[in-house]
DNA sequence: AAGACGGGGTA
DNA sequence: TACCCAGTCTT
């Protein structure tokens, strides 16, 4: 007769080799994948995905490793060939924090990627996420890692909800540390099959229940799929924002290839003048830009 | 805990 | 048009 707690844990061990055994079949053949992948191409790849989808990513990842193929070359680098490099991946200042994190591998970790949880986590621009992202897929550790995809499949097969909470509660934690598997290998291949399933059968807004490996086993499709429709959406606004004022600014410096003054240009005539100059003081203030000649208002990319 | 921070593919 | 995305950092 099982005690309650191995009827738990019965029930984790089977939902997460349903997803294993889909990712064997269905994982997407991506270059950050490869065994011969450096852990240098892992930390990029992760820091590119960001908030950015993997379709988009894939181009300047290859262009990027191919330029800068260690933390040393990418150090040796401009930050401002950095930033142009990123193009429009957006979040520019990650590409700003990863140049800062080259400089930072080798001028205290001799030019490598450390595997160490908290030396990871002091690195520009790797938050948790990412930390645990690079121990599991760079060097096999075990690593609870929780990003959206993943805490949208903790919600639904396990916890019966359409959807996460706006940030991650105590409770949600525990179940993805539980839930994990105890050996390292099946951690991290747990890791990329759950943050597969997400991205391309659990999704936000469309779920393709019919061809989930564990709508069998999940609370949510159990459930009846209740509570999608009237989730609250986390829109944000983006014509005329400060956002996309500081895109376009950075855009123009881009291309530039020698300092401009930026107010006053007619590709930011439709702008108000206040926030051209508002914006372009914050671009300052994050060190993405730098003033050349203050006296003519001359900037560059920093 | 909440807000700032890009940009484009997809429905 | 609206929405969403392999988050991080700062109040």
């Amino acid at each position: 007769m099982p005690t309650s707690q191995e009827h738990i844990f019965g029930l984790d061990a089977r939902r997460v080799a349903l997803v294993l055994g889909w990712f064997e079949a269905s994982a997407r053949d991506l270059p950050w994948r490869q065994p011969d992948c450096s852990a240098w191409g892992v930390l990029v790849s992760e820091v590119m995905l960001q908030q950015t989808p993997v379709a988009r990513v894939l181009p300047a990842w290859e262009e990027w490793m191919k330029r800068w193929p260690t933390p040393g070359h990418l150090a040796a680098a401009s930050q401002a060939d950095a930033v142009r490099a990123w193009g429009r991946l957006g979040y520019p200042r990650r590409a700003k924090r990863l140049w800062e994190c080259a400089r930072v591998l080798v001028d205290r970790h001799g030019g490598e990627v450390p595997a160490d949880a908290d030396t990871l986590l002091s690195l520009p621009g790797v938050g948790d996420y990412t930390a645990s992202a690079v121990r599991a897929f760079a060097f096999g550790e075990r690593a609870v890692v929780l990003d959206t995809n993943v805490r949208r499949v903790l919600a639904r097969v396990w916890g019966g909800e359409p959807l996460p909470a706006t940030s991650v509660r105590a409770g949600e934690r525990q179940l993805a540390e539980r839930v994990t598997p105890l050996d390292p290998a099946s951690a991290a291949a747990w890791a990329a099959a759950s943050m597969e399933l997400g991205a391309l059968i659990c999704t936000a807004r469309a779920p393709r229940c019919e061809e989930c490996p564990v709508a069998s086993s999940c609370a949510w499709f159990a459930g009846g799929r209740q509570g999608l429709e009237e989730a609250p959406r986390r829109t944000q606004a983006w014509h005329g924002t400060d956002r996309q004022v500081r895109g376009r600014i950075l855009a123009l410096l881009r291309e530039a290839d020698a300092p401009l003054i930026v107010e006053g240009r007619t590709a930011l005539a439709d702008v108000e003048p206040g926030q051209v100059e508002s914006c372009l003081e914050s671009l300052l203030a994050d060190g993405l830009v730098a003033l050349v000649d203050a006296e003519r208002g001359l900037v560059a990319l920093a």
